[in-house]
RNA sequence: GCGGUCGUGGUGAAGUUGGUCAACACACUGGAUUGUGGCUCCAGCAUUCGCGGGUUCAAGUCCCGUCGAUCGCCCCA
């Protein structure tokens, strides 16, 4: 036990590989159904790229991993949104796709948080943006996506939250509104929310601490703050959604933790009983001011992402058989002095498409019998010294316990006679 | 970053107020059945209880530290 991987880290092997992978794969399906192309960024950029001014988020401020090479300072990414703006400004994609670009990623992610359940120090995710219009029909598509996705994946306890924050105009009469309320009853804050008074009041609002307290409970709600344009884009969304079936629930307190978030803001939790304090599967929202902050032309976008360990934890709770199992065709059994046979036969095997197991250890021909169960395989290939001199092999289709005798060249043949071609 | 619980073989775990051999089950290996498995029976399988230190004649059992897991807070995917 001298050497263990990092805390809040973990090896992904086994069947869990096999989930993975499969859910990957519905990923890789969903996004081309969706006309989303992949972007590969770095996993670290300049520290600059995530650290941004007036940024009060816990995740920028204190769980970074922050690292200089001589004069410069890279972060291993924590999210994956930055990056991909950086690098469509950096690449003046919006000179050269079409408009919206549609971009998605995958990978890890990192973050200095204490691990719990569905919350690790390197985790993955899974994420997609929409930049370069501003249209409340983009906002459901990209809500849409991510619920397809976790129904493809069979989750059914879920539930999808919705809030806006408004435009620029409407956040900030709301913030002025929020200071304003807030003020009178400061005393009655805990320190964490006397501090977001001044950086982001709309944070106070999901506070968990104060969550109970009258001060909290008689804040102004942002339906009051919105302007026209606001009220109706949020409007237009809402509809959207209901046009494609998506249920949702308008939580008007909802404001997330990124603080470049502007109008549409969603979040999807598990509401499963086990799903823990790490609920939430997928959120994100729509960013007005990214693109120029990045010194990008004033475009609009629209995303969200989706944390995999947990997507894949909720599956399980749900009890989701994710992966099928792993079938092998054929296993060669080896007795005696045999030479390079059964490795020859298991390449004609392989050769012809059939996953093929060959024996390599000197043991009893029961012990090997006992690998054929485990492995589960069709068809079992019987090699003694007999067989190596007589140029057959005995194949036996474990199913109906047939066995026969056959010449070489025509083990193929008998294959496909026990389970068809591949 | 804060608070609670926990840490025994490949796995699930029992270990009483500290006192021979660290139960039991599954898995695994071998044998009965030496070229045909899935059943049964038999045998083997932790010089050691996450790691380090301390108290004691004696510690898996008590104390301290440390690492890790887990639950809640915070935060978020």
């Amino acid at each position: 036990m001298s050497y263990q991987a990092p805390r809040g880290t973990q090896d992904i092997y086994g069947e869990d590989v096999l989930n993975w992978r499969s859910v990957e794969e519905k990923i890789y399906k969903l996004c081309n159904l969706y006309g989303y192309e992949e972007i590969r960024t770095p996993i670290f950029e300049d520290t600059k790229v995530f650290k941004r001014e007036n940024d009060s988020s816990d995740m920028v401020n204190k769980e970074m991993y922050t690292f200089t090479m001589g004069r410069d300072s890279f972060t291993l990414r924590p999210e994956g949104t930055a990056g991909v703006i950086r690098s469509f400004v950096q690449n003046k994609f919006y000179g050269s796709l079409e408009m919206p670009a549609k971009l998605f990623y995958m990978g890890p992610m990192f973050r200095h948080e204490r691990p719990q359940k569905g919350r690790f120090r390197q985790f993955h995710q899974f994420g997609i943006e929409n930049i370069g219009i501003k249209n409340p029909l983009a906002d459901a598509e990209v809500i849409a996506l991510g619920y397809n996705l976790l129904k493809q994946v069979g989750i059914k306890q879920l539930s999808v939250l919705i809030n806006t924050l408004g435009d620029e105009e409407s956040r900030n009469k709301y913030k002025d509104d929020l200071r304003k309320h807030f003020e009178k009853g400061i005393d009655e804050l805990c320190p964490d929310c006397k501090r977001r008074l001044e950086q982001n009041p709309l944070r106070i609002l999901d506070c968990k601490v104060d969550f109970d307290k009258e001060v909290v409970k008689s804040a102004p709600l942002i339906d009051d703050s919105l302007n026209k344009e606001s009220k109706d884009y949020f409007d237009k969304v809402l509809k959207a959604l209901e046009s494609l079936n998506i249920p949702y629930v308008i939580e008007n307190r909802l404001v997330r933790g990124l603080d470049y978030y502007t109008d549409t803001v969603f979040e999807v939790v598990s509401t499963h009983p086990e799903s823990g304090s790490q609920s939430t599967v997928f959120g994100g929202g729509r960013y007005d001011n990214l693109v120029s902050y990045f010194k990008g032309p004033e475009l609009s976008g629209v995303g969200f992402a989706v944390g995999l360990e947990r997507l894949l934890l909720f599956a399980q709770l749900e009890g989701i058989k994710l992966h099928k199992e792993n079938e092998l065709d054929v296993y060669v059994i080896s007795l005696g002095d045999v030479k390079d046979k059964p490795l020859k036969i298991g390449q004609i095997c392989r050769d012809a498409g059939y996953s093929c197991e060959v024996n390599m250890v000197e043991r009893s021909i029961k012990s090997q019998f006992k690998s054929v169960d485990r492995r589960n395989s069709k068809v079992v290939i019987i090699i003694g010294e007999d067989e190596v001199n007589n140029n057959v092999v005995n194949i036996k289709d474990i199913k109906t316990q047939n066995q026969v005798t056959v010449n070489d060249v025509d083990i193929i043949k008998q294959l496909e006679e026990f389970i068809g071609r591949r």
